[in-house]
RNA sequence: GCCGGAGUGGCGGAAUGGUAGACGCCAGGGACUUAAAAUCCCUUGUUCCGAAUGGGACGUGCCGGUUCGAGUCCGGCCUCCGGCACCA
């Protein structure tokens, strides 16, 4: 988002994506890194209202500062397939896609409770109002009748959950959120009846307690509430509580520590034992949940249990956990737990799964009711009243209805100018005539444009598509190219998008598989979550907290790479940084390794003269001195190590393992020139993903041209890696009591022999040996009983 | 409440079931220098025994278990962080 300047989570993010792309280059791969501003929508516009300048000059002035910052950092992004969410070559295409899921039922319009921002002034995303707070200005959201533009996300929510089983290359912490969040839940739908027939249906997951049911119980705000015949000696108390539930937020009613209702006066008939009970409303149902009425089982649910024990309905247990079955009024809390029905008429004696189909095999039968899968996930409200967003492309017509814009007109541009564009709760864009008044595509006479326009998650859905085609102004992209290139290698952001943009971004995927444009279901194999920047106490950086460290200001104390290498040293790629004095303090070590470095890799140079030395020189060991060896070595041991911490992203013990590296070379001056010459070679080119400009330099300095990103990387030499001697550690019934060196090749007899010969060890070995185990090249444990 | 993740020196952190604390920071000591900076070398978990080379005990949030051997595996807790949250 361009809604300030690039700051240390940016720098860590994108440092890391970029030594990423920087080996796969280094090891010959084709890599595509690109990058584009997420420019339109609530987080754009609100930081240039802030500021008082109009979103559109704004979002250009901070797009030049924050690339200007980047390109400073030295990320390899390739800049000629920028993309902006906010420029008309790329949101036609936004436009284009949202009529391409019109076309196929999976945009449409409905009335119904929208989460609202009265700071906003908009309407917002079920995922945008989590836990009943705005994503943007975090004030409580409302709730407000309208009529909203959906996609139908739920149309793909079996998909997007059985599918979250192939990311095998995801974290298992982001998956288990999105798991919870699409939320499916098996179960039956049931229909009740009232006397004169009207049918109130429910949703359970536990069918095998309909016996259980000792009341019903529906929500505040529900429909169908409003249609019930309630006797008139109820009426007062139900409007009562219903204007009173009205007036609290949705954070006010979860933090109501009682359950609260109020008796309808309604009778409601079991479908399935006959029996009549209450239907009462209460504040723990949620309309937008499955029906939003309930058959309640005080028996076998807790806040059915709370709910009966305060108002005095029956509790009656019909599923036996245990030998007995305890009385209703004797229990202390429900149990949910499954078991063997009971109390249940014929379904008496089932067990578990048993229960649960028998009893919806009954309903079946009767026609009152049917298997059923709920979701937690519900349509994507897609429209905003705002005016920084990608003009919805619909028209209404008077005759026709809704109809789209034919995609030749594309794109809808957004009218620029002297725009009221501050939110006033309708879109701005309404009261513009000369953009709303527009001629029917299909008949021709006068008719609206939808005043609305896109939340930016639609925007931010598929521009890693555009990506592989940022210039087609025919097509959203070329087919054969996104063949090629999808599915993303490496994904590397925050876990904070993991119920929003990266469930979004797998429905878009699976939506254009479907219609023909992508060969792949999933657009990302390999996930990375990085880990959060935060200040030296542990606590977010912000601007009103005033704790904010700018990436500028250090590069241009300390120069850029001494930075990226300290974030990269601080802590493994997953976990956070806290970036405090410590920190700083890191700064000073970075600095320190990367001048040894310069060093030695100017005296290498120097010391080889005019020479030319292949990089890639191997040199038989034993044509070395011992130091050499050792020196030789270590250098491939580092290089094979570095290959596996590479790959799950750990840069701290990549950086750990070349500072131990060069601390092990010293000066290098007991090297023979052409080796030290490789040794050099080698630690510019294992640096060069950290610290790419240093690393160039030094490429240079060493004699090479033009590039050190087509240097190919270091290979390991496997005949260096065999030693000569071995360091054994000896342990007497798991005790470390010494260790012995041996030659590399020494077999376990050997082992023994010197560690009984050895005056530290003999001791301990004084007594009957009962076994010995040897780990080949590490360890022995002789496992000893003393004599008394 | 449910679901994830994490607890290791003064600090950031390292450790395929096999020598806990790599690497770096801080701190202390030394070399070089007229001096300083820079650089290089050494020490640096706690504790006990010893004049000393040295040796012993304890130690990865807590309690138990498996194992020749556990920071790592298993069971039961505690604390912190994050996500979702009256989801029927």
């Amino acid at each position: 988002y361009p809604s300030g300047d690039i700051h240390m989570g940016h720098f860590r993010n994108y440092t890391m994506t970029d030594a990423v792309a920087r080996k796969k280059m280094m090891e010959g791969r084709q890599v595509l890194h690109p990058f584009g501003w997420d420019a339109f929508g609530l987080p754009a516009e609100q930081a240039a209202i802030k500021r008082g300048m109009h979103p559109h000059d704004w979002t250009l002035a901070n797009i030049a500062q924050s690339k200007a910052t980047l390109q400073k950092v030295g990320i390899s992004f390739d800049w000629t397939r920028e993309v902006a969410s906010c420029f008309p070559d790329y949101y036609k295409w936004t436009q284009w896609l949202f009529i391409q899921f019109f076309k196929h039922g999976l945009a449409y319009r409905k009335e119904s409770e929208v989460n609202w921002c009265d700071h906003c002034n908009t309407v917002l995303a079920n995922e945008q109002a989590a836990g009943g707070i705005c994503w943007r200005c975090e004030s409580p959201v409302g709730r407000k009748a309208l009529t909203q533009w959906y996609l139908k996300i739920t149309a793909y929510a079996d998909r997007l959950q059985d599918d979250i089983d192939t990311l095998k290359g995801w974290p298992e912490n982001l998956k288990t959120l999105q798991r919870n969040w699409i939320g499916r839940s098996t179960g039956a739908e049931i229909e009740f009846r009232l006397e004169d027939g009207t049918k109130i249906p429910i949703f359970t997951t536990r069918p095998d307690t309909i016996y259980g049911v000792t009341f019903m119980a529906i929500a505040p705000d529900a429909p169908l509430l409003s249609t019930l015949a309630i006797p008139d000696r109820h009426r007062p108390a139900i409007d009562a509580f219903v204007a009173k539930m009205r007036r609290q937020s949705s954070v006010e009613r979860m933090a109501e520590a009682e359950r609260e209702g109020v008796d309808t006066g309604v009778t409601v008939v079991n479908p399935v034992s006959g029996e009549k009970i209450p239907l009462w409303v209460a504040d723990y149902v949620l309309a937008g949940y499955g029906t939003g009425c309930i058959m309640a089982v005080p028996a076998h649910d807790q806040r059915d249990f709370e709910f009966a024990r305060k108002y005095g309905l029956p509790i009656r247990p019909v599923i036996r956990t245990g030998d007995t079955l305890s009385a209703g009024d004797a229990i202390e809390a429900a149990t949910s737990d499954y078991g063997v029905m009971a109390n249940s008429g014929p379904f008496d004696g089932l067990a578990g799964q048993a229960g649960v189909d028998a009893v919806i095999a009954q309903l079946e039968k009767e026609g009152t009711g049917r298997a059923q899968v709920q979701y937690h996930l519900t349509d994507w409200l897609t429209s905003r009243q705002r005016y920084w967003g990608a003009p919805i492309p619909m028209i209404h017509c008077p005759t026709c209805g809704v109809v789209p814009v034919p995609e030749k007109d594309l794109p809808v541009e957004l009218p620029a100018g002297e725009i009221k564009y501050l939110p006033t709760g309708r879109s701005p864009l309404a009261d513009v005539p000369e953009y709303m008044t527009v001629t029917c595509p299909t008949c021709g006479k006068e008719a609206q444009r939808d005043p609305d326009t896109m939340d930016c998650f639609v925007c931010s859905s598929w521009y890693f598509l555009r990506y592989l085609d940022p210039h087609n102004d025919s097509a959203l992209f070329e087919r054969k190219k996104a063949a090629s290139w999808l599915p993303i290698d490496c994904y590397i952001g925050g876990i904070t998008h993991a119920t929003g943009h990266l469930i979004y971004f797998r429905f878009f995927t699976k939506f254009l598989k479907d219609i023909g444009w992508l060969t792949v279901d999933e657009p990302a194999i390999n996930m990375f979550n990085h880990g959060m920047v935060l200040d030296g106490e542990g606590r977010v950086m912000s601007k009103s907290k005033g704790n904010v460290v700018s990436p500028i200001d250090l590069m241009a104390r300390y120069g850029v790479d001494p930075v990226r290498l300290t974030m990269f040293f601080a802590a493994p790629g997953d976990r956070e940084v806290l970036w405090g004095d410590a920190a700083h303090a890191g700064l000073v070590g970075a600095e320190r390794f990367l001048l040894k470095v310069e060093r030695f890799v100017a005296d290498a140079r120097e010391a080889v003269g005019t020479q030319t030395v292949d990089p890639e020189t191997r040199f038989d060991p034993d044509s070395l001195t011992a130091v050499e060896r050792d020196a030789y070595r270590k250098l491939h041991e580092t290089i094979a190590k570095i290959d596996r911490d590479f790959e799950a992203l750990q840069l701290n013990t990549h950086t750990a393992a070349v500072m131990e590296l060069v601390g092990t070379l010293g000066s290098g001056a007991d090297l023979r020139p052409e080796l030290r010459f490789v040794c050099a070679a080698a630690i510019a080119r294992l640096l060069a993903p950290l610290t790419p400009h240093l690393a160039e330099e030094w490429w240079e300095v060493l004699g090479f041209g033009p590039t050190v990103f087509r240097a190919g990387w270091p290979q390991v030499d496997q005949a260096a890696l065999p030693a000569a001697t071995m360091v054994i550690a000896v342990q007497v019934n798991g005790r470390l009591r010494g260790q012995v060196t041996v030659a590399s090749d020494a077999p376990e007899s050997v082992v023994v022999a010197a560690a009984e010969a050895d005056a530290k060890i003999a001791p301990h070995l004084s007594g009957d040996r009962i076994k010995q185990i040897y780990v080949p090249g590490r360890l022995i444990n002789f496992v000893v009983r003393l004599r008394k």
